[in-house]
DNA sequence: ATAAACTTTCAGTATTATTTGAAAGTTCAA
DNA sequence: TTGAACTTTCAAATAATACTGAAAGTTTAT
């Protein structure tokens, strides 16, 4: 396979688990972009690589650098701006999962504890114990996620490496 | 908090989860509901509840039933089909990273297998080589990652708690 | 064989998410 | 202070996705 069918091929496939994730999948391509290049890069050439528009590219950017999977940079003598992305897969992962962690995880876990109290009348007793049985063992279930991620997010990579190979051998 | 509004704040909020999840509003609201609901209901019961038309909810009840959280139930003497929710949360998430898995991070690992090995010029030899050990390392950690969701989505809940409290504790 | 009761399909419609591109905003050198 | 070079914004357009409901299909009792 040629470089350059490669490297299509990567971002097409990259942008498309992005879109499955809740990740928009040009923001997913232009990450992938960044993840196979070595060099710094203009808006300008992810405009044109990715065949997209200045507004797409400059938002997309920006949400990355907020996620901390671009970091800006300036060369001298250019007034431009220039970008380059983290290539450490596992700090992209980590940062990823911290992110949706909070985004997603934190929402369902709050909503639980809240509705973990209700009133019970009488008339609905049975159907309210159901309930709140059913509520609890889905807030255990996220719990431990929750604890599990908040851990894998803030481990190395080795020590990680290391024990779940062990784990799971 | 009243139990009805419990309830519908429930499948409010994992329906969002859902979307966030590229898991659409719908299939995750019907799935909320059966989580909840005790006894069997109908596809009418669950049209009404949810206020959603029939063709959809016969096609996102056909989905989890595919998925492995729905289990269709017949009632003697009604002609009608009944449906019950998989209620074992565990065996919820163990049928969705199966599920996940299997679309998502298999084709992303297969892409990443055949582009590993590409066609290298003098002209490109030191990007080629920046590419290949990008691909290399984010073949590793999606292996690693399918190793541990495998691993998870075949362990009793029992192996897996005591196993991760240890870890993260 | 018929028809009532029920389920499935799918073309058209509605909704939601994403993208564009032109205008407004900013920065900087002279 | 001006204007060229660049970045950001956002309303409108487009594209992707989901939903509806009526019609077609299926099953079952008689």
């Amino acid at each position: 396979m040629k470089l350059e069918e490669a490297k299509s091929k990567f971002i097409q496939q990259w942008g498309s688990l992005g879109s499955k994730w809740g990740i928009n999948r040009t923001m997913a391509q232009i990450h992938a972009l960044f993840l196979i290049t070595e060099q710094p890069l203009s808006a300008e050439e992810v405009m044109e690589t990715l065949q997209i528009s200045r507004g797409n590219a400059n938002m997309n950017i920006r949400t990355l650098i907020d996620w901390g999977l671009v970091y800006k940079e300036y060369k001298i003598g250019e007034r431009k701006e220039f970008f380059t992305g983290e290539k450490d897969i596992w700090k992209v992962a980590q940062r990823v999962i911290k992110i949706r962690q909070r985004q997603e995880l934190d929402p369902i876990v709050q909503i639980l504890t809240e509705i973990q109290n209700i009133d019970t009348t009488p008339a609905n007793q049975e159907e309210a114990d159901h309930f709140t049985n059913q509520i609890k063992s889905i807030k255990s279930l996220a719990d431990l996620a929750d604890t599990s991620l908040t851990k894998i997010s803030s481990s190395n990579q080795g020590w990680f490496v290391k024990t779940f190979m062990k784990l799971f051998k």
